[in-house]
DNA sequence: TCTGGGGTCCTAATACTT
DNA sequence: TCTGAAGTATTAGGACCC
């Protein structure tokens, strides 16, 4: 059981309706998730398909489900599901290939939505959001509920896709209660109820229980939220490591104090290619790594940001998967640099095949940052930097295919 | 069923610095 | 000069989130 758990028949006197309207007093925090997002972005232009399972996903052999509407739901599928294995339970769903440019934009746009509302929004991912709505209260006159309804109502009339909303007092419970409303609902926890909301719950919906710390958990007999309440700190400390621990004891003792924060600073930024068979060739790996490394270049240009550690991730046919990292002596954007730190990194770590290849660069700064008047403007790779910077711009202008390295190009004509 | 891609955070071991 | 301790950085891996 995850976290978006269905709402169990004793938790029915939290949930929003014409009848019922639990005491949000005190309750600033609002979680909104999107309803099925990817799928109900397409379904806006296929509207006849409403009513039919539908399910968001690549093409590829290894594809996994991004998206899935409710329908398709009831015949378990799931998201991260393989298509494979979704096309087993429902070989007559929908399959929709994803336009993740689309989803970007509606997202973009219902954020926006949510900061009319309060400038407190905090986004976890394309399709949810954290937002605080203490100021708001008074500003606009309504109760925490209010503001849910009137912007799950917004969303659907102007964005035509559905929400779900958690209110409480803490940014935990706000998350759990949203899951809980799913979909197309509103569920209210109560400042008072919250460790009574929370007890009976399975150890996997906290927040940071997966299928592993779970099994620990559960393994010295913890099966509920009012089991890890009930156990003494330093035991769990023993069992789950220090920092999980007292995450753990927090929650279920119904703190959190962690504030919705609407700016936090990237500390990573990366891109990886799972391929559709495994890649043997050296040089078809090392094509791979420049590509990827273009990718992540071209993106931390784009934001004006520069990373100092390159790393690599390989994954090989059988799972397993390592990451190799190097940290230069300078912070870089450039393309070149990066895949030439990828490529020794790889020659370094692997020879036998790969189903993935990932490239990522941490240890971010603004481009602007320090480091500008150093030895930089001589190092061989500044040039390199003025050439990428005028390809960022042929491809603003023609597109992204319009200038690729030649050593890429040979890929294309395979 | 056979497991994507984008991230964050934590832990432990090791390396380096003072 | 050697040695150890303590603090910090780096690296690798894993768990987790959506």
């Amino acid at each position: 059981m995850g976290r978006n758990t269905a709402l169990p028949e004793a938790f029915e006197r939290f949930r929003v309706t014409d009848s019922t309207r639990p005491d949000d007093t005190g309750c600033h925090v609002l979680h909104v998730d999107m309803d099925a997002f990817f799928a109900a972005v397409e379904l806006r232009t296929r509207p006849e398909l409403v009513d039919r399972p539908v399910v968001v996903a690549g093409a590829g052999p290894r594809s996994v489900v991004l998206s899935a509407n409710y329908p398709a739901r009831r015949f378990g599928i799931s998201s991260a599901m393989p298509v494979a294995a979704a096309r087993k339970l429902c070989p007559h769903a929908v399959y929709l290939p994803p336009t993740r440019g689309l989803y970007s934009e509606v997202s973009r746009s219902v954020m926006a939505l949510f900061r009319e509302i309060t400038p407190l929004v905090e986004p976890l991912s394309l399709d949810e959001a954290f937002l605080d709505v203490g100021g708001a209260l008074r500003r606009l006159g309504a109760t925490a509920t209010e503001i849910g309804a009137r912007l799950r109502a917004r969303v659907e009339a102007e964005h035509g896709v559905t929400c779900s909303v958690g209110v409480a007092g803490v940014k935990f419970a706000a998350k759990l209660a949203s899951g809980m409303a799913k979909p197309d609902g509103m569920v209210v926890v109560p400042v008072r109820e919250t460790v009574s909301f929370l007890r009976p719950l399975p150890v996997s919906a906290l927040w940071g229980v997966g299928p592993k710390t779970a099994e620990v958990l559960r393994g010295h007999g913890l099966h509920t939220i009012a089991d890890i309440a009930a156990t003494p700190l330093d035991r769990l400390r023993r069992w789950v490591g220090v920092a999980t621990a007292e995450h753990l004891h927090a929650l279920a003792h119904g703190r959190d104090e962690r504030p919705v924060v609407p700016e936090s600073e990237e500390k990573s930024l990366g891109a990886e290619r799972t391929f559709d068979t495994d890649l043997t060739d050296r040089e078809a790996q090392e094509r791979q790594l420049l590509d990827l490394s273009e990718k992540v270049a071209a993106t931390l240009r784009r934001r004006g940001l520069r990373g100092r550690t390159v790393s690599i991730k390989v994954r090989f046919s059988d799972f397993r998967t390592i990451t190799r990292a190097r940290t230069l002596s300078g912070a870089t954007d450039v393309a070149r640099e990066i895949h030439a730190t990828a490529v020794s990194l790889l020659e370094e770590a692997a020879t036998a095949p790969v189903r993935l290849l990932g490239v990522r660069v941490e240890g971010l700064s603004g481009a602007t940052d320090a480091e500008q008047l150093t030895l930089e403007d001589v190092r061989p790779t500044s040039r390199w930097r003025d050439a990428e910077i005028a390809v960022d711009s042929a491809r603003s202008k023609f597109g992204v295919a319009a200038v690729r390295p030649a050593s890429l190009l040979a890929r294309d004509t395979d």
